[in-house]
DNA sequence: CGGGCTCTTGAACTAGCTCAACCGGAGTGG
DNA sequence: CCACTCCGGTTGAGCTAGTTCAAGAGCCCG
């Protein structure tokens, strides 16, 4: 689930801050990893932003987490890497060799470190998806956002109504619809061609439909 | 989340092998800690069994987990526990101060192995809450709770339908009325007074039913 | 200009929920 | 010992939130 919300950017840094880094680049739509793959790397997202997800064997899918800029994910304490993970769009992205963190008491650390705050979001997120309506779930969803990408007064998503559907766990459809809604009600904006820029216009109402 | 189901019993005894312990004795339904509690043990189940759970304001509950006999639980990197816990069954329980845990390398390798084990656990449940359907869900479940309690040859479920429902995100019937079904099909049979005790009588059937 | 995306909106459908009744076992008290 | 109640589980009937199916609109790109 790799979400690094709640670590500060200095933790992330400090994980990967003594080893030699390669950056790379991804289109949207591509692949960085595949599930059971040899985990040999640890990521930093640069620029852009990452999915992670499920998939069952008839398609349907789970989007685990969004990782944004500065998130780190891919780290793995088993062989091999528990998810398949893709662009949501052009990204740029940094990469480690995992051995440069292994058998370092403090680099460990820092490693439970992250992985608590992953378990924690992926907890919070096992409460939305088994008890929080379509509403709810939006709303959560865009405090979410909105908490973790700074970008002044504005939240760009970078990602698409059918990534955020499988990530609520609901249909695009109602996702739509229910972002109408808080449109027509006046709790946000919804700005741009592509409907993707948003903006929260009632923070308090937002958190009271989010029934955190 | 703190499932311990893909961690060896080595394993587990390991990370608390030489701390000193303190048994302890619960009613069902007693609390053992509260969320948000100073985070001041860790424990691991002897006897009946335990679930972690999150609550809304209005009452509706998501149980993240059930720890069965020999999970350990409890285990925080910060300050508080981020969870309810109580005990699902009259319960024995042993703990063991946090201090003696912190500082240790090998302790802490042994966290980071177990946290990593809770979050694979949540992940693959939030497939389950956020795309399978009732029959998937409580399908999955029964093959869970199969994995986890060795017994020979039946389940003897600690934990009531409500639990049940609020673990799989559904309502109490809906759970009922799929574990009639499967017994009407004769994929498992469903024993005692209390209908607490599951034989499974089709393993390869409920594994396709559980679209794992 | 045309085809392929993504997003939105409407209308019909359905899986699962809610409400309500009922059943049996365990505990309690007369 | 029986009567009563409580609690957990099952079953039925109706309802509804959210899905599915279908159509249309705007945008990008060749």
């Amino acid at each position: 689930m790799l979400v690094s919300q709640n670590v500060r950017p200095e933790d992330l840094a400090m994980v990967l801050e003594d080893t030699t880094w390669a950056a790379c680049r991804y289109q949207r739509g591509q692949s960085i990893y595949e599930e059971a793959e040899s985990a040999d790397y640890v990521y930093q997202v640069i620029e852009g932003a990452v999915r992670s997800c499920k998939t069952l064997a008839d398609g349907r899918r789970q989007v685990g987490a969004f990782h944004l800029v500065g998130d780190i994910f891919g780290l793995e304490s088993g062989q091999v890497y528990r998810f398949r993970t893709q662009a949501v769009d052009d990204t740029v992205i940094r990469r480690a060799t995992r051995q440069g963190l292994e058998g370092d008491a403090l680099a460990i650390n820092r490693m439970l470190r992250l992985t608590t705050a992953n378990l924690q979001q992926a907890e919070k997120h096992l409460l939305l998806l088994g008890r929080k309506n379509s509403g709810e779930r939006v709303a959560a969803f865009l405090l979410e956002m909105d908490s973790r990408m700074t970008e002044a007064r504005s939240i760009a998503l970078p990602m698409t109504r059918a990534d955020i559907a499988d990530y609520l766990g609901l249909a695009i459809e109602t996702v739509s619809r229910v972002l109408s809604t808080l449109h027509k009600e006046g709790v946000i904006s919804v700005l741009g061609s592509d409907h993707r820029r948003i903006v929260i216009r009632d923070k308090g109402r937002l958190s009271e439909l989010s029934a955190d």
